[in-house]
RNA sequence: GGCGCAUUCGUCUAGUGGCCUAGGACACCGCCCUCUCAAGGCGGAGAUCGCGGGUUCGACUCCCGCAUGCGCCA
């Protein structure tokens, strides 16, 4: 313990980086940050059916985008690489052979198949449906005999059968597990991969890791992996888990409670400090009264004994208000930089924008800030900017189909034509002097205004809506929505 | 089926034996601000602390049982 910190955080690449994954990535990472420590990401790729490349390259990217760096790892390596278990073969190969030798492991020769038709059996009798140890005792010749029919062994543990084994974790308190209740689980498979189990104790140790943290499903094989350390004479690490994230209906959070991934996150326009600030409150608490925080402040107030024991339910509605509290964060030239690309997207724009066009944004900025939850919000927020306005036809006969309409969309266009320059101030004065010619309260007499530029009965303030659409577009506009009025009502 | 973990407002949580007629945040409702919608400010409603037993002068806090949920063995 008084050794360096050292943590890792190792996903298995099957899939995009998950909300649970980062949570998880971030406490290992904050609590490295604290302490001087080394985070380390390791890629557990053992399971070839359903790791891939592509999977490694998304999760490094989001870990990136999240700002999680690592300090040894892939892309950045280290003293203890390589990083990926699949590159570690033979570090397990040899570890697995130190304790066949040492007789603390022993050959099996059943079958996947055998395994599984005899837990069937098990499970209907209402016995345990561990396995059962058959291959410990097997004598010389019998195992001859297997290897002659063709079989490759497995390495299974041999486990103690009496005893217990206590894990005391640093969230969880003490846990205790008995022994006898641990079957002889495999270390390496007949094709020579190594089991989670295996794999993970030998790179911990390689890889001289203090603490793991990981998620609550693994609380469970924690008292084999302890039973491993003992076994090769490695130094136990410190244990903390993690309560798991679920969904609404109190399960694992899953597709069908919608976003779930980092990337999926990144795309709709969240921003990492918002995540991050949203995670690290997801089961972990500073105090009675503090919500937001900073990375910096995170690091220093970070702690693994105020993480929650019970599992917490996301609530994207949450996140999205601490999303629209960041966005309000963000200085504006920098929020105008960060929304082109969902203007692009969009096709509301085609290029990256030239300085005139990026100061013409930055104004467009000022007026959706407070509006925005997530950057994607610019879209539909601003698309009556770009291009033709779409007449939102409920609008159009809610507000638009009246005499009274009428008169007021020809005095604003009348007033707004006439104006000297076009800036917000003077476009203020003249509608709210036509709001008084007419007599008209001007949360009235602004709405026809509205749905004739915006297209829409919500939009952002109206001066300076007007203001950044130009005078020539107000105009034509305002006379179009006239002539369609005149034709409606005839 | 066995083993493990968990259980405070709808949600995230504060609470480590008296400070709790249970605090904060999101969501919800109302008011203010206001050209719409937001943002912001102010206020409101919302939890007999899963249930039942103990221990104690006193329990949300400690112990036991039960229920439920989740995890692992799969």
């Amino acid at each position: 313990m008084a050794e360096r910190v050292r943590v890792r955080f190792a996903p298995s690449p099957t899939g995009f980086l998950h909300i649970g994954g980062a949570r998880t990535a971030l406490y290992n990472w904050l609590f490295a940050r604290q302490k001087g420590g080394a985070f380390i990401l390791r890629i557990e790729d053992t399971d070839r059916s359903r790791s891939t490349e592509e999977a490694i390259q998304a999760i490094v990217s989001s870990m990136h985008w999240l700002g999680l760096e690592w300090d040894e790892g892939p892309e950045t390596g280290g003293d203890f690489g390589p990083y990926r278990q699949t590159e570690r073969l033979s570090l397990y190969e040899e570890t697995a052979q130190r304790l066949l030798a040492q007789k603390k492991t022993y050959c099996c020769y059943c079958t996947p198949d055998e395994l599984k038709s005899r837990r069937r059996v098990a499970l209907k009798e209402g016995r345990t449906p561990g396995y059962d140890g058959r291959c410990r005792e097997l004598t010389a010749r019998e195992r001859d005999e297997f290897e002659k029919e063709g079989r490759r062994p497995a390495i299974r543990f041999a486990c103690p059968r009496e005893g217990t084994t206590v894990a005391n974790d640093l969230i969880k308190g003490e846990t205790r597990f008995e022994n006898r209740l641990i079957d002889d689980f495999i270390l390496l498979r007949a094709d020579g991969f190594p089991t989670y189990n295996f794999a993970v104790v030998v790179d911990d140790n390689a890889m001289r890791i203090s603490h793991v943290i990981r998620g609550e499903d693994h609380l469970p094989n924690t008292p084999k992996q302890i039973l491993l350390y003992q076994a090769l004479g490695f130094p136990i690490p410190d244990f903390a888990h993690l309560p798991m994230i679920l969904g609404p209906d109190r399960k694992p959070l899953s597709k069908r409670h919608g976003a779930t991934s980092v990337e999926e996150y990144r795309r709709n326009g969240y921003l990492p400090e918002a995540i991050l600030n949203y995670l690290a409150l997801l089961g972990w608490s500073y105090d009675e009264k503090t919500t937001l925080f900073t990375g910096e402040e995170l690091i220093e107030k970070f702690s693994l004994g105020n993480v929650s024991r019970s599992p917490a339910i996301w609530d994207p509605a949450k996140l999205e208000w601490m999303n629209g509290h960041y966005i309000r964060q963000i200085p504006l030239k920098e929020l105008t930089l960060r929304i082109v690309p969902f203007l692009r997207e969009a096709g509301l724009i085609k290029d990256f924008p030239d300085a005139e066009e990026l100061s013409w944004l930055e104004r467009v900025v000022v007026s959706i800030r407070d509006r925005m939850k997530v950057l994607g919000d610019v879209v539909t927020l601003t698309d009556f900017l770009f291009g033709e306005v779409k007449l939102d036809p409920q609008a159009v006969e809610r507000v638009l189909k009246s005499d009274e309409a009428l008169r007021v969309l020809a005095l604003a266009e009348e007033k707004l034509a006439s104006l000297p320059g076009f800036r917000k101030d003077g476009i203020e004065r003249a509608l709210r002097g036509m709001c008084e010619e007419l007599s008209l309260k001007p949360a009235k007499a602004l709405q026809p205004v509205r749905v004739a530029v915006t297209g829409k009965t919500v939009s952002p303030p109206l001066f300076e809506s007007i203001e950044l659409l130009g005078r020539e577009q107000t105009l034509q506009r305002l006379k179009k929505a006239r002539n369609l009025i005149s034709d409606k009502i005839g």
